[in-house]
RNA sequence: GCUGAAGUGGUGGAAUUGGUAGACACGUUGGACUUAAAAUCCAAUGUCCAUUAGGACGUACGGGUUCAAGUCCCGUCUUCAGUACCA
């Protein structure tokens, strides 16, 4: 028998345990009810794991091993989203394969993860970059490929249905969701268009379609760079020039969904902000689209308006400078103007556009265009304060009621006409909505702004120039990289045009590659594949060589976007071995879904929402049981780094303590926390033998004040540079996995934001060595039969209840301090009885689960404390006869009295009026008012 | 600018419904044990005044409601996160 508690040994032990037992296996099937608590999968990185990437993993396992103690069949999977750009890179310096890369992070990761004892269900590991994992990766987009989003029915429904309706009644019954240049046709014009006009009409229509994009590309390093890749023009790493540039992409058309997104945040239980990240992403706005005719010219233009109410108080328009009518309707006078314009805002990149939002700048087209209701004439100006990839890339400008409008108007002395009543617009633009009464509009005079908004929509349906519509910000997700490192697509191109691979075929792996850089002639890196072309007879993929457009065709070059594994493993945990399906229907309808969603915050606009709307689309198809995923949610915060440093008095080899600094001049320098203590001293000999770093300090001159060496302390962000990285090996081979684990707790509330500092952790590991010595000491084991004391019982119901109720509030880190109150109270009760001790342990079990095992079977238990029940609360054993009322005098606390808890109010009153302490307080003054709440106070007045 | 979250001792934080502010820890100080250190144990620890008894002040700031406010209301400031010329 142990009789120390040497947590090393006790927690191999037990993490072997679980191993060989599969403690934590779930089943697909079960009595029990279900419970599926979830992480956001990692993403393997060298780096491996640091103090604060557990966080939220220890919560959820948390949550996890308390819902097994309450009897429920549990679902915690973990696995790994092992494509992505850092395993890409390093193959670039190095040439080692990605997939070797990939392969040695995961070992790591498992290492440190499998050491701090999750009880995870490694049984149904996936990771997005394994081909029997991808497969339906590429499967889910095949199907996107052929669905289609029908608006009456809002739903995806099969391609194959639309083709029907198109050979049937030409497409102009259809209410889809679709590119917004499409041309009408009649049944008889499409049973007449060729093969390729009628898939490329598909294709406007498909739920993942082809598209020319706008991206960055930047030549030198062959590649397209992320708008913040991009610092004044160039790019970030290089200095290179970008140029923007037109690119065939895959596109996800996610704006189908973009009311079904946002109506499904009612449904799900997460958090406030992350609810309305999502909703400011997905930016709803209700107005109406309105048709101005150009004068003089068969063009029109399209605007979208929140505020058709004020259309008598346009007086000018603005277009987009990208606009595609700008050159068509810029009248020869004015071309010169424009066309310096439109040039200067295309030299400035979309982020300095957008940062820049105090220079006014524009130029007049030359053109009018004409007021539906008035007729008057209308300029038509350019700005670049018109954004051409929001609304229709046009506005109506009504400067009374629009600051930006205003602004220009002012800017440009164009005339501000005032429509509102009793309001003065000498000095800025009035825009509230609530306040608006409309005058000066003909119809519309004397209204508010919902009657205005009404009656305008009604006259322009009237006139045909306009109708009610809702607008979103939502774009449609760009869906390729030019990138090794991830899933391939499933496509070959048949004369230009995407055709899918059958899905008995799937995977299509990942080819290899000599280069893991761009080609020479600017394809991506598959374009450096020599056996990558699909062959439709023998359906396999084939050497290049052999393409001959006839049997044998080039297969796609881009793959998938990051986000694209990780929108449906949650779905996949469920059965994750199945060869057949995503999950088998059984199993998903066994789950259905997440009941408890661990992450970071960061996700919030990305995975979060992609994995919704791949979530929605699949419920339509009957693939999955429901429409969210994910019943709750919650944000685990980050744990910052507490750096350390030393100050250098500037030009010399001398070392200031902190306390010396005054008001010399010193340079801070951050150095390794390890060689810091609890009390923010350094140990000056350790850092310099660091084998990194000593040599810098090895003749340095360290000013001690008081004998010590002190360090400045700055709480930032946990990074390599900073040095105040830590390590969870190290914590765990000094302190063990269950300190860690209550300290990560301890820290504070699991949502905020908070510093790491290594010094505190004694004070949880004091505090299981004090438990570790209720139950034993050097003579074995204490703990005995005898019956538990009225204290141990109250003790131990007092703790039953706030843990549970912790738990489910994920208050993790005070159940800590109220485990360290039971301690404290047992031990000072001396209880050694086993009918306290033993349900201690369950409570204790889910955060500390290595020493709770231990000491459960030593108490004789065969099997593991895992799935033991939880202790049941009984209140009986928290009454009170008395309390201990604090006495307050005009809401100030004076001194308490004991009292009993069944005295009537005025008994209470009297009490403590005829107490003397009571008097001297009064110091003779008669009290105007005695308040008295029964069991919580008594405040005298007076 | 907008949206969301948050400001409490030297530090991390607690106070779940308005009812003893600072639980639980870290750190600090003093003490015990020890040749010594570590470990362990005990005590004190919001600030200020006071020898004690005790008192004043105190939850970012300024007001208010209430017998009673960290908690509710109004206003201001600061920090963090997200987002941004969205018509």
């Amino acid at each position: 028998m142990i009789m120390k508690y040497n947590f090393n040994e006790i927690e191999a032990k037990w993490q072997k345990y679980w191993a060989k037992n599969q403690t934590f296996k779930a089943e697909n099937k079960s009595d029990k009810p279900k419970f599926y608590v979830l992480d956001m999968f990692p993403y393997p990185s060298g780096a491996g794991l640091h103090v604060g990437h557990p966080l939220g993993y220890i919560a959820s396992d948390i949550y996890a091993r308390y819902k097994r103690h309450q009897g429920f069949n549990v679902l915690h999977p973990q696995g790994y989203d092992s494509f992505g750009l850092p395993a890409e890179q390093y193959a670039i310096q190095t040439g080692q394969h990605p997939a070797i890369t990939t392969k040695e992070n995961i070992a790591t990761y498992r290492r440190q993860l499998d050491q701090i004892g999750f009880s995870f269900d490694w049984s149904r590991e996936v990771r997005t970059s394994d081909p029997s994992y991808y497969k339906w990766t590429q499967w889910i987009f095949i199907q996107l490929f052929n669905s289609w989003f029908n608006n009456d029915t809002n739903k995806a429904e099969d391609i194959s249905e639309l083709e029907t309706i198109f050979a049937t009644e030409g497409n102009g019954t259809i209410n889809a969701v679709c590119d917004d240049n499409i041309e009408s046709f009649s049944a008889e014009e499409w049973n007449g268009f060729s093969s390729k006009k009628k898939q490329k009409i598909l294709l406007q229509y498909r739920l993942t379609y082809l598209a020319e994009t706008e991206v960055n590309w930047c030549p030198a390093l062959g590649t397209v760079l992320a708008n913040d890749e991009i610092v004044n023009g160039v790019s970030e790493r290089g200095g290179h020039s970008v140029i923007r540039k037109k690119m065939t992409q895959w596109s996800m058309r996610i704006s189908a969904y973009a009311e079904r997104l946002l109506q499904g945040l009612e449904t799900i239980d997460w958090t406030d902000s992350l609810k309305e990240s999502q909703r400011n992403w997905i930016g709803k706005s209700v107005g109406a689209s309105v048709t101005f005719k150009v004068k003089e010219s068969d063009a029109v233009i399209d605007v979208f308006t929140t505020r058709p109410d004020t259309i008598f108080g346009v007086s000018f328009m603005t277009l987009a400078p990208e606009h595609k009518l700008v050159s068509q309707i810029t009248t020869p006078e004015q071309k010169a103007d424009v066309d310096v314009y439109v040039l200067a805002t295309a030299k400035r990149s979309e982020r300095d556009r957008m940062a820049d939002v105090k220079t006014i700048s524009g130029a007049f087209t030359g053109a009018y265009a004409e007021h539906p209701f008035t007729k008057e004439p209308i300029p038509i100006w350019i700005g670049d304060y018109v954004l051409a990839g929001y609304g229709t890339g046009a506005v109506m400008s009504v400067p009374c009621g629009d600051e930006r409008d205003y602004a220009f108007a002012n800017y440009f002395n164009i005339p501000i006409p005032n429509i509102f009543d009793g309001v003065d617009i000498s000095e800025e633009a009035f825009s509230d909505k609530e306040k608006t009464v409309i005058g000066n509009s003909d119809f519309l005079n004397g209204m508010n702004y919902k009657k205005a908004t009404k009656r305008a929509i009604y006259e322009l349906e009237q006139i045909g120039q306009g109708e009610g519509k809702t607008n979103y910000r939502l774009r449609d997700a760009v869906f390729s990289r030019q990138r090794y490192w991830g899933e391939p697509f499933p496509v070959y191109y048949v004369d230009g045009m995407p055709q899918m691979i059958a899905a008995e075929h799937l995977p299509i792996k990942l080819p290899e590659v000599e280069k893991y850089l761009p080609t020479e002639t600017g394809e991506p890196p598959l374009g450096n594949a020599i056996v990558w072309a699909w062959n439709t007879k023998t359906n396999e993929v084939v050497s290049n060589d052999l393409i001959d457009e006839k049997t044998v065709f080039p297969l796609e070059l881009n793959t998938m976007p990051g986000w694209a594994g990780s929108s449906f493993y949650f779905n996949r945990y469920m059965d994750p071995d199945n060869q057949n399906e995503i999950a088998s229907k059984d199993a998903m309808d066994y789950w259905k879904d997440v009941d408890l969603y661990i992450g970071g915050s960061e996700h919030a606009t990305g995975h979060l929402l992609y994995s919704r709307f791949w979530q929605k689309f699949l419920f339509d198809k009957g693939v999955v049981p429901v429409n969210e995923y994910a019943k709750k949610l919650i944000n685990q915060g980050m744990i910052l780094g507490t750096s350390a440093f030393v100050y250098r008095e500037e030009g010399s080899n001398t070392y200031l303590s902190a306390g010396l600094i005054e008001d010399k001049k010193v340079q801070p320098l951050h150095v390794k926390v390890k060689y810091v203590n609890a009390s923010d001293e350094l140990d000056i000999e350790g850092l310099k033998s660091d084998g990194e770093f000593g040599e810098d300090y090895k003749d340095a001159e360290f000013i001690l004040e008081d004998g010590v060496y002190k360090v400045g302390r700055d709480v930032e962000k946990m990074s390599k540079s900073k040095y105040n990285v830590v390590n969870p090996d190290d914590i765990v081979s000094d302190y063990g996995a269950d300190s860690l684990r209550l300290y990560e707790m301890f820290l504070g509330p699991l949502e905020q934001y908070k510093p790491w500092n290594t010094a505190g952790i004694t004070g949880v590991h004091n505090f299981l060595k004090k438990l570790w010595k209720l139950y034993a000491d050097d003579n074995g084991l204490k703990v005995t039969d005898a019956a538990p004391t009225k204290d141990n019982l109250k003790t131990l119901h007092k703790t039953i209840k706030k843990v549970q109720e912790d738990i489910e509030n994920f208050s993790f880190n005070t159940s800590v301090s109220t485990f360290m109150i039971a301690a404290n109270e047992l031990t000072a009760q001396k209880c050694s009885s086993k009918d306290i001790l033993e349900p201690l342990l369950v409570l204790i079990s889910p955060y500390a689960p290595h020493i709770a095992e231990e000491l459960w079977s030593q108490l004789g238990n065969i099997e593991s404390i895992s799935t033991a029940p939880f202790p049941e609360f009984d209140a009986s054993h928290l009454v009170e006869s008395s309390k201990n009322y604090p006495i307050s005098f005009n809401g100030k606390m004076r001194f308490t009295m004991e009292l009993p808890l069944d005295m009537s109010k005025d008994a209470i009153e009297a009490a403590v009026l005829a107490n003397e302490k009571t008097q001297e307080q009064l110091a003779g003054r008669t009290p105007k008012k005695v308040i008295v709440v029964p069991g919580k106070i008594v405040n005298i007045v007076g």
